[in-house]
DNA sequence: GGCGCGGCTTTGTGATCACACTTGGACCCG
DNA sequence: CGGGTCCAAGTGTGATCACAAAGCCGCGCC
């Protein structure tokens, strides 16, 4: 058995991970139907391991589960993309100022570095990639707040938006780089906690509240 | 098939609920160690519907994986207990003032009712009566909020806390009602938003705190 | 008396099977 | 032409089995 990234470990473990990583980084559109026996065959396993896999993404809201028991990716009410967002709100500008006295310049330098592959996903106009990179911003940043249950709760939350993130690309059409992601690097420069939590609300909150039409 | 709360539905998913359930009022001490073919035994099932239960407990954090496969209730560190403690006071002050404007005299009244149960409790020194009855005062007022996923988010929390939490009320010896909750009754009265934000946040840090000895 | 080391037991993993339920659609009747 | 019915394929559920790895205990050696 490798002992790469992608293929390491029990199977179901394997196939958890993987499924996750696609949802969260809207591969998948929201209430795409999943079957147990399909997805053993998509990865060459039985039943057994894939109804681990699904049960747990299913308890971290990454899937639904309908009462017959077949799962889906979920498709959100309004009232559920407005209160995950206000999650989104609630908890990153708290792990942002943690993280604060924390960065250091090469961190910044890495955040700067994320941010120009993020232009260039948006000139290619790769959904699934813009979204894995803009989380990649983020996650780099909350690395260094030191809180890993924290971390771990707003990770539940991207996943729970990600089939809704990749339906809402769709609709906008962004031409620049989000400029609150500067904004977020320039408070982090100038060590400024209060405008660094106004620039990480504002980020997250942007794209989510279009979602409300 | 019966539809009493308790025994309805898939044996895979009753037991994740009777589990749940027993994990978040601490039941169990942390570092328990469980096996799939004892829990299989204890609950008159195969080992297949104790798999997929203890895997979405693990994807809660209810109970830890180690390296081997095998399950265990979580044993926190000091830091762990700390950061979930902060986030509960980051999450419940939210929910809390959520829920005020919704807030009608019977609801008051109901959390009085509980208040009085708690006091009964602490006297008959029934630890996990006490932490259920707790919990039940905090989701009552929390349901207002009409805020299903922020309260799945505490509820969380709650359940990485359970063992945790049976420890710790071994060491403190009550005697009286935790005055927060008549705080929060009052605040609840009044409308004083920021008195109920303070309340609750004090009630939620209180017992958590003298953890870090 | 302490420390490895061997085998045995327990445990998790994954495949397979039988069964019950859901579901989708063709078919037939009004 | 529309709606209800019934059947067949598909799907989730749970039990059982074979297997490999981990853990545990006692024996024997130093």
């Amino acid at each position: 058995m490798n002992t790469l990234s992608d293929g390491a470990g029990a199977a179901h473990d394997r196939l958890y991970r993987n499924l996750r990583s696609r949802i969260m980084h809207g591969e998948l559109p929201p209430g795409e139907a999943l079957t147990l026996r399909g997805l053993g065959r998509d990865y060459g396993v039985s039943m057994t391991p894939v109804r681990e896999a699904t049960r747990r993404l299913v308890a971290e809201g990454a899937l639904s589960l309908s009462a017959s028991g077949r799962v889906s990716t979920p498709a959100l009410s309004n009232d559920r993309i407005e209160e995950l967002a206000s999650l989104r709100s609630l908890l990153e500008p708290e792990l942002a100022a943690r993280a604060l006295p924390r960065a250091h310049l090469a961190l910044v330098g890495r955040l700067e570095s994320i941010n120009t592959t993020i232009a260039e996903q948006i000139v290619k106009q790769d959904a699934s990639g813009y979204i894995r990179t803009n989380l990649e911003f983020h996650r780099t940043l909350y690395l260094r707040a030191q809180a890993p249950a924290m971390l771990a709760m707003v990770e539940t939350v991207w996943l729970q938006l990600g089939p809704t993130m990749r339906a809402l690309y769709g609709r906008l059409n962004r031409t620049e780089l989000p400029k609150n992601h500067r904004l977020i690097v320039a408070a982090l420069r100038t060590g400024d906690e209060q405008a660094l939590r106004l620039a990480v609300r504002a980020d997250v909150t942007q794209g989510l509240r279009l979602l409300a039409s």
